[in-house]
DNA sequence: AGCACGCCGACT
DNA sequence: GTCGGCGTGCTC
């Protein structure tokens, strides 16, 4: 019997592998311990075949079988197939990564039910009465000497001994085993939750009819709508059901408050993935959830892989938000691969956001009665009413106009909270000579590098790279200055301008530890904190009740970008941001700062809102032939040189000329690679970053069939392409981000 | 990615 | 005379 078997490596092929007929076979799905190259390695067997075209020489017998039953079902491992094809990526490394590391490297796929330890003559006696030759026995006793008790694998990975060896022990009654206490099973009662508005009633009883079938329901509710509700009410219906619940969140900073509200929901085990648990916990939580005694999981990008037996809903919340795309090795959409999971499992899901993709809305538009609208503040709030300040016609100081400035005194006097919003952290992005027009320029990327530390330190946001700061030009020894404003400076500007009133900064570089943006949201929510700086962070999910002014510092970032997605980015951060004004019963208010007060991407938005927006942005990606119109693909390289990066996209190119792909792309007729064309290779937006040279070459067709026969065709010749050996390169498909 | 083999520079 | 640099070749 011939195996084929996906090792965790690069290479994207599988490999086969012999099984004799006195052996026992592993089911498919489940994982074998291999030999490859001169390593031992787990990989999961995903074919079976009784011929392979592997020559007998090469061919060579498993070690041992892992597992007696799959590691993934049946539904989850086509998924993942289907996700490896789809992606272009070495299948091995897609099913590592829906795998906890420990299962990865061979745990048992059960916990454990006994625990051995030594009994009490073996603590005493075993020692002097084991054989001085009885390394693997003596070893076992050690291990057990220092520790209570512990599960076989342990012990015997410790030990590099056998289960043999430990029932000889046990026959001489040196050891025994037990069953460890039972978990106490949790009540399993639903609290009810608070009376719903009519969106949400209707919202919620539009998801609990779909139950049982699929569909992709897009829930769009704008910011304090009650979204969280929503999903709450229906995850009971599905419940109600025996089925199991599955909430994808963008961050981990989500999780724990979402968690909490649902703990305090719904006292049934749930469990919660995502990347800052360590490795045992996220193996128990993966198994809890792959036995079914979890009835909700709730997680970040990857649980989109969790294993749920009877998953019956898939929530998806902010839907919009860029993190589901993962950006880097496996560059697989969550998004799009929940929404597939639920197609085949034929269950809804719902996709919940304030300012919904452009893909989603356009799905919205072609099946209507998939969209759920919750129009309205959920405890009567009024929307935050939006405006500019026109930055051209009046003075500033750093980078708060005096409008701005004078609005936030106001806010302030009348007792409310004033958050302002810069999407750029540190001191000044910008060091600059006044003498000669030096800056700091990282020696490892096309990058200034940022004044952090009120300009005592230099540091590159992209590669990561710290120094202290000269204080004098290195050209002509005229005092530095930093230019421009980042959270920091912004910080201190405040600080000085409303001395006495309470202020903090939240960026990555305030948020260190785990804890901290708690710590800092309760004080927030205490009234304690009066202005409040930040970026991002600050943008996503928080409840602010107290603020009623929200102060954009510097939309104008994102008006004039190169990246097709730019815009609709910075769309939803505005409407995000604005989003946290007046969420109780003060009105609020926020202000847009800008040079451009007439851009039609801020016109629309403040007159029309995101909808508005929105629609105009279909238009513009329809007009000229972007997602989601059509479908891209990005084959990105990076190399020690310009050259070589560039060098070897070319010759990707050139390689796809003369295997007639492209050929057959320009053919008018039935082809099916009709519409597909190549564009660049161009050198990356910021060419040099951590010392690498980074290019790309852009692939568009009218949709995804000819993108992925093309690719089929392309991608087995760049592997043998002589140019390829000096870059690394990668495919993304559906990229987000143009680098 | 690992891991080994293989052929040229500064050291116990 | 050896330790070790990373080029290149292979993994059923």
């Amino acid at each position: 019997m011939i195996l084929g078997v996906a090792i965790d490596t690069p290479l994207r092929r599988i490999f086969d592998y012999r099984v004799s007929a006195g052996q026992p076979s592993p089911p498919h799905g489940g994982r074998v311990w291999v030999p490859f190259g001169r390593r031992r390695v787990v990989g999961i067997v995903i074919e079976y075949r009784e011929h392979t075209e592997v020559p007998a020489g090469k061919l060579r017998d498993i070690h041992a079988c892992i597992d007696t039953e799959p590691v993934f079902d049946p539904q989850l491992l086509k998924l993942l197939l289907w996700s490896a094809e789809y992606y272009r990526h070495p299948v091995g490394e897609v099913l590592a990564a829906a795998l906890p590391a420990a299962l990865r490297a061979g745990a048992p796929l059960r916990e454990e039910l006994r625990v051995w330890r030594l009994t009490e003559a073996g603590r005493r006696q075993a020692m002097t009465q084991l054989s001085a030759r009885a390394t693997r026995l003596r070893s076992i006793v050690e291990y057990l000497a220092h520790r209570d008790a512990a599960p076989a694998s342990d012990i015997l990975q410790a030990a590099g001994a056998s289960m043999e060896a430990l029932h000889r022990l046990a026959a001489r009654g040196f050891v025994e085993w037990q069953q460890p206490v039972a978990e106490t099973a949790s009540s399993g009662t639903v609290h009810p939750g608070p009376s719903l508005n009519d969106a949400q009633q209707a919202a919620v009883e539009h998801i609990a009819a779909c139950l049982g079938g699929f569909s992709a329901l897009l829930l769009q509710g704008v910011t304090g709508s009650g979204k969280t509700e929503v999903y709450m009410q229906a995850i009971a219906a599905v419940l109600a059901r025996t089925g199991q619940a599955l909430v994808l969140v963008p961050e981990i900073a989500l999780t724990p408050q979402l968690v909490s509200r649902f703990r305090e929901r719904f006292d049934l085990p749930m469990a919660v993935l995502h990347s800052g648990l360590s490795d045992g916990e996220r193996l128990a939580a993966w198994r809890q959830a792959q036995l079914g005694q979890v009835h909700i999981v709730i997680g970040t990008r990857s649980a989109v892989f969790a294993p749920l037996p009877r998953l019956g809903l898939i929530v998806m919340d902010e839907e919009h938000d860029p993190s589901f795309k993962q950006q880097d090795g496996f560059r697989y959409s969550a998004r799009d691969l929940a929404i597939l999971r639920a197609q085949r499992l034929d269950i809804p899901i719902v996709l919940g956001s304030a300012t919904p993709s452009l893909e989603s809305l356009l799905h919205a538009r072609r099946q209507p009665e998939t969209l759920l609208r919750l129009p309205r503040r959920a405890a009567g709030a009024k929307p935050p009413r939006l405006s500019l300040v026109d930055l051209r016609n009046q003075p500033q100081t750093q980078g708060l106009a005096t409008a701005t400035v004078q609005a936030i005194d106001r806010h302030l006097r009348d007792g409310g909270q004033v958050m302002l919003f810069l999407n750029r952290r540190g001191y000044a992005p910008v060091m600059f000579c006044p003498g000669c027009g030096w800056t700091a320029q990282c020696r490892r990327c096309d990058a200034h590098l940022t004044v952090h530390g009120r300009g005592t330190q230099l540091a590159c946001h992209h590669c990561g790279n710290r120094q202290v700061v000269a204080e004098l030009c290195p050209l002509c020894s005229t005092m530095l200055k930093p230019v421009g404003q980042g959270t920091e400076r912004i910080e201190e500007t405040l600080g000085l301008m409303f001395p006495g009133v309470a202020l903090a900064r939240i960026d990555r570089d305030s948020i260190r530890r785990k804890g901290e943006l708690e710590a800092v949201l309760t004080r927030i929510n205490d009234n304690e904190v009066r202005l409040l700086v930040g970026t991002q962070m600050l943008t996503k999910g928080h409840d602010f009740p107290n603020v009623t002014l929200v102060v954009v510092l510097n939309a104008d970032q994102g008006l004039f970008s190169t990246d097709y997605r730019a815009s609709e980015r910075l769309a939803q951060t505005i409407v995000q941001v604005a989003g946290r004004a007046g969420r109780a019963q003060r009105p609020g208010e926020v202000l847009i700062q800008t040079e451009y007060p007439d851009h039609p991407l801020l016109t629309k938005l403040l007159t029309g809102g995101y909808e508005a927006f929105a629609e105009g942005a279909l238009q513009e990606r329809e007009r000229s032939g972007w997602p989601p119109f059509a479908r891209i693909a990005l084959l990105r390289a990076e190399a020690p040189t310009p050259a070589a990066a560039m060098q070897f996209l070319h010759a990707a190119r050139d390689a796809a000329q003369a295997g007639g792909l492209l050929a057959c792309a320009q053919d008018t007729n039935q082809s099916a690679l009709r519409g597909l064309r190549l564009l660049g290779p161009a050198p990356a937006p910021m060419e040099r970053r951590a010392g690498r040279f980074r290019a790309q070459l852009l692939l568009q067709a009218p949709s995804h069939g000819p993108v992925q026969k093309f690719l089929a065709g392309w991608l087995p010749i760049l592997e043998t392409l002589p140019a390829s050996r000096q870059v690394r390169w990668s495919i993304d498909v559906d990229a987000q981000e143009l680098f």
